[in-house]
DNA sequence: TCAATTCATACTAAATTACTCGGATTTCAT
DNA sequence: ATGAAATCCGAGTAATTTAGTATGAATTGA
């Protein structure tokens, strides 16, 4: 019951052009360096981003990525289902075109997965890109308590 | 986010055992032929649930497997661990003994992929063989409905 | 014009999957 | 006792997937 790299790395990929929003366009090296990524093959990931309609590209110098909605309208589900296919624990229960066998209609296991898939497609498409950079502020706001002046320190990069 | 084919078959297996609960050891030759499983394979995957102490077995000639427990107190969840491993869609979020990275607790991404992890061990874990038996004889009703007659048949073996 | 970038395709080593195969061992039934 | 029915065990393997790398063409701002 594994992700491949594909959704693991490209979710990190798309929450690093949220939190760079609405500026320049991000070359894919810097992403590839904040995350720890390689950028090559970074390059495919953001490949099949593109063709998904999520993220738009900027050629030539001075160019890069952007996402092609503001985060609050980018879900995690999107861009799971954009780099690992439709979402589906088994064959049998995948969300568009499944594969059925011919017990389907009285496979009782196959309604369990239906149920599973169900359920990580509810927590995917309830969580969006902002709500991913809300929780990262949030957090950067907790890791910078000041522990010697026993009180909040502002953020200022 | 796929299962492997262990985790599918060896659950069909068990409700299997399930569905047969309480009478003599059930040979896997035939549940191998009811679940249309190869037979060979399908020891492989028993020999887990087996060390994993679901089911129990009977050596020699009219041999075979039985539940170690009954199937209300045997969930989905226990099989799909013992034949999958802990649940985890990526690494870093594993039940048990999680590889961290370095950038462990400020990694957003981690935080929607264990909200996933427990959304599926919500599922698996609230479901349990008893529940599927149950399943199974509704839509065994259901599927017997007499269109001509106009009303319920009753199933008779 | 050059450097930074995206874009496209092909290749590959390693791991995993989904089995098969062969045989040893145990035990019931006759 | 013997044979058939079973579990048990470990090795092998073809196909697929994964997680990249390599190479180079095309695009564009400074």
């Amino acid at each position: 019951m594994r992700l491949s790299t594909r959704g693991h790395y490209g979710l990190k990929a798309m929450f690093d052009l949220a939190q760079h929003y609405g500026t320049e366009p991000i070359p894919l090296k810097s992403v590839a360096e904040r995350q720890n990524l390689s950028e090559h093959y970074l390059e495919q990931l953001i490949a099949r981003l593109r063709k998904a309609g999520l993220v738009k590209s900027v050629r030539g110098a001075q160019g890069g990525y952007i996402l092609a909605r503001e985060p609050g309208k980018i879900t995690v589900g999107e861009i799971i289902r954009a780099l690992e296919g439709p979402i589906a624990p088994v064959e049998c229960v995948k969300e568009v075109d499944p594969k059925e066998c011919d017990q389907a209609d009285y496979c009782i296991s196959r309604m369990v997965w239906a149920r599973v898939r169900d359920s990580i497609a509810g927590v995917l498409d309830s969580i969006s890109l902002a709500d991913m950079c809300r929780e990262a502020a949030k957090i950067h706001q907790t890791k910078s308590f000041d522990h010697n002046r026993g009180g909040w320190t502002l953020y200022d990069p």
